[in-house]
DNA sequence: TCTGGGGTCCTAGGACCC
DNA sequence: TCTGGGGTCCTAGGACCC
């Protein structure tokens, strides 16, 4: 019997971080690990038997499962075999979207041609992985990427499950809601309300009701829940924040700490800008209070920059803004991130205008050129300082004429 | 002088994910 | 047991422009 398979693989490393330690320490395999620090970053299955989740605090973790066995974190590890893994990604399609360190989407429409079926190809990335980097990988098939994220996780640990075209309403309903990626405490409470347990309960709602219950999102909802979803996949998709936050921990802090705190945030954030070639526009600053309450602060330049002295002025004068608030409620945590962020391709110019209109461009642009040489102009806009006047700046053309 | 609609940008908050 | 650090996307309201 012939079965017709999706074209969208979703591949998920299994418990990462805690596979890449008993990868790294045989002594390790078969026992239950988790890798953190005060928190569970990551468990392994053997720990997860025992209850052991995510982003349970380690001591809670040490209770369920009294051989527990914890190891720190390391990054540089887990970066090494993330880049590893996706070069095998690579090496089976070039139609790869990263989701994060440890899963991407595989588009394989394109390897019909080869004679190899969606499962067949699945299963050899598997043991690829398996054999060339040591980890265990789960692998889901569909004919969308969210029903194909949905298999991997169904098909954990270590497995592959493909849903066939035609049955995905099968394998869907039966779910619940909680497994719908973007369902979740606050959602799943609103429709557990309504007595709403199971995907295909979800799916018995009409729009507009759902949309009632739940607020817009209950669109997209609404959508996958009869297994609709048309979204392809994206390579290369770039990273659109870069961010650093920090808990301080309860009490007092004074101005001097928080400064001191705020400058290595920046300093963190803006040096990965530039090791990224990256610059941003958008500031934001981050606080979460002892009531757990939070608040955010932003702030858009004019001039994208990754200079670490610009974003600790702007830091600075949204922390001093927030002042009031963090006396009134105590902050636990400072967090920036920079956002708007682009290709630090071009190189900024301060002209020696006092006023710049449209009917001096020409003028502005002679003195770009001087500069700069003309060939090596390939856009560009113009600033002015006092009033926010922005004009196109154009390239030069073979007949030396812009306008 | 009054009024309307559409579009974009910016800010703040919230839900969610790994 | 008071709860880390890194992200994404969506929404809503106000300012502003045409």
């Amino acid at each position: 019997m012939f079965v017709e398979e999706g074209n969208f693989l979703h591949a998920d490393l299994d418990s990462f971080f805690a596979s890449v330690a008993q990868r790294d320490d045989p002594s390790l395999r078969g026992k239950p690990v988790v890798v953190g620090g005060g928190i569970v970053l990551a468990a392994s299955y053997e720990a997860k038997a025992y209850g052991v989740r995510t982003a349970i605090s380690t001591r809670v973790a040490r209770r369920l499962c009294p051989d527990l066995i914890e190891v720190p974190p390391t990054f540089t590890a887990y970066v090494d075999a993330s880049h590893a893994v996706f070069e095998v990604f690579g090496d089976i399609t070039p139609l790869v979207e990263g989701i994060s360190i440890d899963e991407a989407f595989l588009d394989v429409g394109g390897l019909r041609r080869t004679g190899r079926t969606p499962s067949q190809i699945g299963a050899e990335l598997r043991r690829r992985v398996k054999v060339e980097v040591g980890l265990p990988i789960s692998v889901g098939i569909a004919a969308s990427k969210f029903l194909a994220k949905i298999a991997s996780a169904a098909s954990k640990p270590d497995g592959l499950l493909s849903v066939p075209i035609g049955a995905e309403l099968d394998f869907l309903h039966p779910l619940p809601i909680e497994a719908l990626w973007g369902v979740g405490k606050v959602t799943a409470g609103k429709l557990h309300d309504r007595g709403i347990g199971t995907v295909g309960e979800l799916a018995r709602l009409d729009r507009e009701t759902l949309v009632a219950i739940v607020g817009p999102g209950g669109r997209h909802l609404h959508e996958v829940s009869h297994a609709r979803d048309p979204r392809r996949v994206e390579v290369g998709r770039r990273r659109r924040s870069i961010g650093s936050q920090r808990a301080i921990g309860r009490g007092r802090h004074t101005a001097e700490e928080l400064d001191a705190t705020l400058i290595s945030l920046v300093d963190r954030v803006t040096r990965r800008l530039r090791a990224g070639e990256r610059v941003g526009r958008t500031f934001t600053l981050r606080l979460r209070f002892e009531d757990m309450t939070r608040a955010t602060r932003s702030r858009t330049v004019r001039r994208s920059g990754a200079g670490t002295d610009a974003w600790l002025a702007t830091g600075r004068e949204l922390l001093a803004e927030t002042a009031p608030l963090i006396a009134d409620r105590g902050l636990t945590l400072l967090g920036i991130s920079i956002s708007g962020l682009d290709e630090s391709d071009t190189e900024q110019l301060e002209l020696p205008f006092d006023t710049v209109e449209p009917s001096r461009l020409d003028g502005a642009l002679d003195a770009v050129r001087d500069k700069f040489g003309s060939a090596s102009i390939t856009r560009g806009v113009l600033v002015g300082r006092d009033r926010g006047f922005e004009a196109p700046l154009l390239p030069d053309t073979p007949k030396g004429r812009a306008r």
